[in-house]
DNA sequence: TTGATAGGCAAGTCGGTACTTGCCTATTGT
DNA sequence: ACAATAGGCAAGTACCGACTTGCCTATCAA
């Protein structure tokens, strides 16, 4: 649902680990931990990121496949798309 | 910031708020308040309406013009536009 | 088979925030 | 002038969610 979608979008650290699968896709949760320690400087136990991404499944935006010892995750942008269209007013304005 | 306008959507109250606003635009706070009440069963106080209004115009979503006693509310979707091209790949799919 | 790697589960702590309550200010109408 | 309407400020409560800690399971390499 929307709500979940918002919720997720909610936290900046959510955020971040969307701003790293946008940039590389199907990274495992250690790749995430490690670019977000390097790259962003943030210090977060891998527990925590692990319920990140379990939040940003639920909600949609993050697909998982399972491959051996391995766990990849893909973004998925669908539900960003249809939650904006909401408060866009029918005459949307096409920019010139 | 794209931060502050990501909370103000976390809120279910807040995105009801737009709803309304979308809906009708340049409503006062007591208006919003019986519309909540009546159409969606909210039971809030009016500072707690006053807070997220406040919420959302920080977040440059509601724009306000004070007119004597009254304060009318506008919605502004440019920060929603802004947020969600985020994540969307450069190859931005069209629909067919 | 054993150790190392990749990940999962569950309980507990702690801070932020949504909401209330009570009182105060300003504009309007009669 | 006075009451009513529209809104603001501030402190307090209570709950949700982010993060940690500790331990457990599964897959791969030697």
């Amino acid at each position: 649902m929307a709500e979940d979608v918002f919720k997720a979008l909610a936290d900046p650290t959510r955020r971040r680990i969307l701003d790293e699968l946008v940039e590389r896709d199907g990274q495992t949760l250690f790749e995430i931990c490690t670019r977000l320690v390097t790259k962003h400087g943030l210090g977060l136990s891998r527990q925590a990121i692990s319920q990140h991404l379990a939040v940003l499944e639920s909600a949609g935006l993050v697909r998982t496949r399972r491959q051996g010892r391995y766990k990849f995750h893909d973004l998925t942008t669908e539900p960003l798309e249809r939650i904006v269209t909401r408060w866009l007013k029918p005459d949307t304005p096409e920019a010139p």
